[in-house]
DNA sequence: GATCGATATGCGTAAAAATACCTATCGACT
DNA sequence: AGTCGATAGGTATTTTTACGCATATCGATC
């Protein structure tokens, strides 16, 4: 029994979605997403940045970007105390993650139905 | 009256589609399906590089690497001749890029249906 | 068989994006 | 009041990616 044809040479689909602003600046991605879910599940900028093994400086610069083309804030964030300080998700940035996932799941089933028919179509 | 408020920070949804090899090497995207449908129109991959405002250079290279990753061509390609040569889209080349574009407008529905709620949801 | 222009490809350079480094500041807690 | 660790942010460095340059090759047409 033969094995298909194509495994060697398999394409596969892929695909990105982001918030932009209207320059076309790139405003929540997948990455500042996981960001996100991280600080909240962290309660801390570096420790989230620890985590996801990224530096703190981009974890903080992602999310001061991210929060000036929105113009709303996206952490409450506190300096100072025992922990040195800690950030908080604000309800809007809840909010967004919400929409953000609700998104991303009607694409993958969206891309998951077009892919059958894609594959069909190029054999 | 005023404003929606709304109208200066305002966000879009914006997604890149691209096929893919296992290694998650890019094959084929939005650039690439413009550079060949440019060949397919001008008939030479330096006129269509040219049209495109690229380097003839760059289009080279990534058709090859398109072609490599996907184990088959996307061009016949012809040197000689009273206008030096020639690149013309294979059949499955012209495939492809039906079942891409097929792909695209599925997902433009998709993503156009799931921005209504998105906005409403963050709002 | 000489010509001409597109295909073919290596290689050096430049532009851009990501990452790293460093130093300051704040404030709850002890 | 002193400490500690996270927030804050400027600047340098590295890495990646694209671009440009140069040069060879091919072959239908004349």
């Amino acid at each position: 029994m033969k094995p298909p044809r194509s495994s060697r040479n398999d394409v596969f689909l892929r695909y990105k979605l982001w918030l932009s602003a209207v320059s076309g600046e790139g405003i929540i991605g997948e990455g500042q997403y996981l960001l996100l879910r991280m600080v909240e599940e962290k309660g801390s900028l570096k420790a989230a940045a620890d985590e996801l093994g990224t530096s703190y400086r981009k974890a903080w610069g992602d999310i001061k970007n991210a929060e000036e083309l929105l113009g709303y804030e996206l952490t409450d964030k506190h300096r100072g105390g025992k922990d040195g300080g800690k950030s908080v998700l604000t309800n809007k940035a809840k909010n967004l993650l919400e929409a953000y996932d609700a998104l991303h799941k009607k694409m993958d089933i969206a891309i998951e139905d077009a892919y059958d028919d894609f594959k069909e179509q190029i054999k």
